[in-house]
RNA sequence: GGGCGAUUAACUCAGCGGCUAGAGUAUCUCCUUUACACGGAGAGAGUCGGGGGUUCGAAUCCCUCAUCGCCCACCA
């Protein structure tokens, strides 16, 4: 039996016990076969670079506030927990760290030792995050805790790249990727970061191979020119009809290369080009193509079928030795140079020849590696693809959106069943997004979309599961093919040939396969190095956390998958709706026919106080853990709730700790004053409950009091639960802020202290605080789950058994069928329901409330120390007038006053020396305010508000569209309060207020 | 360049066609009343970014401008 409550809410303490008994019990473990509707939640899984910061804490504090909700519903409900290995991110992390630590390099290593320090960092960093993760109170099956590198999900990737391959969805292709010559690997788009840099234009003069003059090209890249296969002209550009058909001899290189003509060039604004464009402003019209060498130009060269010629070497060095095979003229000079040298060199080349034209400074972005911070290279190499503009991965993504959110049909029609031999899903659609809003940036992301680059040239990360045919013989190939043959017959491997030389590449399904691998690799293959984009793997997550691939015994079974996936609701930041929702939604249909997810909730992203990201460059990041150890765990959570609203950013002030030098802000204290509150009421309510002595003695009838508050709390359940059928976890964390601090603490404690003086009433009274106090609890536990945890257990200690059906309409129930077991002790039991309103007791309560501030007010007014009482006389209606008499004591106990005399309608001889307000629907009389300068000020104040409002009124009422077509009860309504307005504006002159 | 969001009290935000526009923090006054000073009772504080429009009625819907921010694309 736990001793007094401390005055003081302590988290730390309450933490610490809470945390052991919810690991003892198990009380987050699920089974598939558990009763109830499932309802699951794949946590986005963290990468392993570094610990959680406050985006982190406010995603898991949302996931978590809805899978306890669920659980508390009865549903069997699981949240898995995991990590991601983050491939490139954690290699460069590691390799940074190697580097001061030991000035070794990655390459200084063989591929299995670095991997495997790679992998102790994983190890620290994933301790440190799922102690984090514990630390928020997050409520996941730990027991199901998974990274997307271990051996399930391995498992997972290989099957799925094989079904994929086999499927013809994965390629070998020769593009254009982001390379960063300083690592030597290919970069995803969002690993690219963007950077102004001081540059110039140069104008270059190519010579016209028929001698007949030249053309000058603007470039910012002068060096590139070695590879130009072509110079483009806009088609309205008047010069373009002369020079159709001619050619350019490419200085230094002495290519002879073609005129085209492509409407993609600007026009320069002296031609018509719009002034506004900075392009048209500098360009000449004429435009190097270098389709090695530029994204763009690589698409002319597509388009006018043009000649790649590469001039660069993996490092960015300028070499012959990669493409550059029609010769190099004069440009021996440059081989070997730098990017950089190279530049140099050839404007000076340029100048030198009298062929530099002009050269103007230009500021633009140039897209720089995030790993190497090395300007980054377009750069033509082979890598692997996945071809999600097919059908069955982007038609099907489309497909699976919910038809109330397309925007203007996506042009992907649910696929025939023959086309493919799979069919869709029988429910196309589904997948909602929350808000709305989101549904546009997926469905145009995906009309958009081009083929993913899924080869990363990386040691950490899922090894590519092809093996390619590197060097052997003729007899090595047909040999190979024979056997390859041989395991397609079993699918154990699937073949594909790709490039221009058609190269054979094998994919092996299965890891074990050492036999096959072997075989292969003594004809001449070799395995691919390289590893598989880290989304390739997240993108798998719904499927691999939940066993996919199963064996075919588990199939019919209950499993895992068949009962949790499609998971409920992915809860999620903005930034990866493209990069990772996309990909799970297109895996998750190829593989299951399902959607991953049937809700996607985007929160908010949180920005410091000045709107700029929270970031460790910028020093204005706030750790959760210093969040905890100030304020406590609930407080962070129900701050960061309370901060979830519908927009897409929030702001947090952050402020330096003084006490501890760290950052915070006083946002937290929100949650910390709240936790508080509700640990202090919980403690007097139950002192009240414990001193009501045997509860078991027969129970007054509820007060109206009473049953105010337990119709306030129907209505706080409702609005509760409508809130979170919307992802509105402010509302949530507002209502239950609402009733327990202003309706219960505020109003019905301050007033049941009255109801606890009769001993007639004490018993009823505890019991329905404690019936209030249980179910606010319950409430409020998925978002503030320690602090409510622990009250409860109290309360279950102080009064045991309560029933709570029975002479009241309770608005609860008491505990949910089948968990009498394992979550007895604790209040995962049930989320109230909510039960009756009650109008008349709200409209009283309403009154006396009134009332009672009526005389607050003017207690204030008049300076009225706190303890002084004062004697009033109240003028009611008659209704009112019962109602006041009924609950006298509890007025004069919140008022601070005495009663002396209630009169109904109307005072024959009003007390002498009173001041006199209106409150509500009665006027008060008090007693000794003879201030007369307080009054006439209270007066005036009074008037003033009273004359506007009537005009404002009047003035409404006048306008004859109004009578006409404002509906009834609010004209009705207006007239009313213009009237009760007028009425108290005269008797406030008659008073003499003058 | 395209898309999205924000602009409401000193600060952080609710409200998103109809009560005198609300809350928390901060400020001011009073109060150490045995649940809570991480508290209580009050007060002051806003032409709802500017300008048009629709409507009987606009913070709320439409247009437009401005500022800040995010995402995507592009960067000869």
């Amino acid at each position: 039996m736990s001793a007094e409550l401390a005055k003081a809410y302590d988290p730390a303490a309450v933490q610490a016990e809470v945390a052991k008994v919810w690991e003892d019990e198990k009380c987050f473990h699920a089974e598939p076969t558990d009763p109830g509707e499932p309802y699951s939640i794949v946590i986005p899984p963290p990468n392993v670079t570094a610990a959680l910061h406050l985006g982190h804490a406010l995603n898991n504090t949302l996931q978590d506030i809805l899978v306890r909700r669920a659980r508390m519903q009865g549903k069997n409900a699981v949240w898995l927990p995991g990590t991601d290995h983050a491939g490139i991110a954690t290699q460069t992390v590691v390799e940074k760290r190697v580097l001061k630590e030991e000035g070794k390099r990655r390459t200084d290593f063989p591929r299995d030792e670095f991997v495997k320090k790679i992998q102790a960092w994983k190890d620290e960093y994933e301790q440190v995050i799922l102690g984090q993760l514990k630390a928020m109170g997050c409520s996941c099956d730990w027991d199901r805790c998974a990274f997307t590198m271990d051996e399930a999900r391995a498992k997972a990737v290989r099957e799925a790249f094989f079904q994929l391959f086999k499927a013809g969805l994965i390629y070998r292709g020769k593009r254009l990727v982001n390379w960063d010559p300083a690592t030597l690997t290919a970069l995803a788009d969002d690993e690219v970061e963007n950077r102004e840099v001081d540059g110039f234009f140069y104008y270059l003069k190519y010579p016209l191979a028929d001698g007949s003059g030249t053309i000058t090209v603007a470039t910012t890249r002068p060096e590139t020119m070695l590879g130009d296969t072509a110079v483009a002209i806009n088609p309205k550009d008047p010069r373009a009809a002369a020079l159709k058909g001619k050619f350019v001899k490419l200085p230094i290189v002495g290519r002879v290369i073609p005129i085209i003509e492509d409407d993609y060039v600007v026009l320069p604004v002296s031609l018509g080009g719009d002034p506004a464009d900075t392009k048209a402003q500098m360009a000449t019209g004429f435009l190097k193509v270098t389709p090695a060498h530029d994204p763009n130009d690589y698409d002319i060269g597509q388009r006018h079928n043009l000649p790649i010629v590469n001039v660069m070497a993996p490092d960015a060095s300028i070499s012959d030795k990669h493409g550059w095979t029609d010769g190099i003229g004069d440009a021996g000079f440059l081989l070997g140079k730098s990017r950089e040298e190279a530049r140099k060199l050839v404007v000076k080349w340029f100048k030198d020849n009298g062929l530099l034209e002009d050269q103007k400074p230009y500021r633009h972005s140039v897209g720089h590696s995030y790993r190497s911070h090395v300007p980054v290279e377009p750069y033509l190499s082979d890598q692997w693809y996945c071809r999600v503009t097919d059908d069955r991965l982007r038609g099907a993504a489309l497909r699976a959106m919910d038809k109330t959110q397309i925007t203007g049909g996506t042009g992907f029609q649910p696929m025939a069943e023959s086309e493919h031999g799979l069919k869709t899903h029988a429910t196309d659609g589904g997948l909602k997004f929350y808000p709305d809003r989101y549904a546009k940036t997926y469905q145009t992301w995906h009309e958009n979309i081009r083929d993913w680059c899924i080869s990363r040239q990386l040691w950490w990360g899922h090894q590519i599961p092809t093996w390619s045919f590197d060097a052997g013989t003729e007899q090595d190939v047909r040999e190979a093919l024979v056997y390859i043959q041989r395991l397609e017959s079993e699918d154990r491997a699937a073949h594909g040939n790709f490039g221009e030389a058609q190269t054979l590449h094998v994919c092996l399904r299965y890891e074990d396969d050492a036999q096959a691998a072997n075989y292969l690799e003594s004809r001449g293959f070799r395995r691919d190095p390289d590893v598989l984009d880290t989304w390739f793997s997240s993108g798998l997550w719904p499927l691999s956390t939940l066993g996919w691939p199963e064996s075919p015994a588990h199939r019919l079974a209950d499993s895992p998958l068949s009962i949790w996936n499609p998971t409920s609701v992915l809860c999620t930041a903005r930034e990866i709706i493209t990069l990772w929702v996309s990909r799970m939604v297109m895996f998750n249909e190829f593989f299951l026919r399902k959607i991953p997810f049937k809700d996607v909730f985007v929160h908010a992203m949180i920005q410091d106080g000045e709107g700029r990201k929270m970031s460790k460059s910028l020093g204005n990041g706030v750790d959760p853990l210093d969040i905890i150890a100030s304020h406590g765990t609930d407080a962070m959570r129900f701050t960061l709730a309370s901060m979830a609203t519908n927009t897409q950013d929030v702001r947090m002030p952050v402020e330096k700790d003084p006490a501890t030098g760290k950052n915070t802000s006083p946002k937290f204290d929100l949650g910390r004053n709240f936790a508080n509150k509700l640990w202090n009421a919980a403690r007097f309510a139950l002192m009240q409950i414990e001193s009501a002595g045997d509860k078991s003695v027969a129970k007054a009838a509820p007060t109206t009091l009473d049953l105010w508050i337990l119709s306030r709390f129907s209505r706080t359940v409702a609005e509760c639960d409508d809130a979170m059928a919307n992802y509105r976890f402010d509302q949530y964390a507002r209502a239950c802020y609402d009733f327990f601090w202003r309706d219960f603490c505020d109003w019905y404690i301050e007033a049941a202290k009255v109801q606890f003086k009769d001993p007639a009433q004490k018993a009823s009274t505890a019991h329905v605080i404690a019936t209030v106090l249980d179910a606010s609890l319950r409430l409020m536990h998925p978002m503030i789950p320690f602090v409510t945890e622990k009250l409860w257990w109290r309360l279950n200690e102080v009064y045991p058994n309560r029933g709570i059906e029975g002479w009241i309409n309770a608005p609860v129930n008491a505990r949910r069928p089948g968990t009498e077991g394992v979550s007895e002790r604790v209040i995962c039991a049930a989320w109230p329901t909510p039960g009756k309103t009650d109008e008349t007791a709200e409209a009283i309560l309403g009154h006396l409330q009134e009332l009672i501030t009526g005389i607050r007010v003017a207690r204030n007014d008049y300076k009225v120390q706190p303890r002084q009482s004062v004697t009033v006389t109240i003028v009611a209606p008659a209704c009112g007038a019962e109602q006041i008499e009924k609950h006298r004591e509890i007025v004069e106990s919140l008022a601070t006053c005495r009663i002396a005399a209630i009169a109904i309608d109307t005072l024959a001889s009003p007390p002498a020396n009173a001041a006199k307000i209106t409150a509500g629907p009665c006027e008060v009389y008090i007693e000794g305010l003879v201030d007369e300068a307080a009054e006439k000020q209270r007066i005036a104040r009074r008037r003033e508000e009273l004359t506007k409002s009537i005009a404002a009124m009047k003035g409404r009422l006048s306008n004859a569209g109004y009578i006409a077509k404002a509906p009834a009860n609010l004209v009705k309504q207006t007239q009313d309060q213009l009237a009760a307005a007028e009425a108290e504006l005269s008797s406030l002159s008659a008073g003499g207020g003058e």
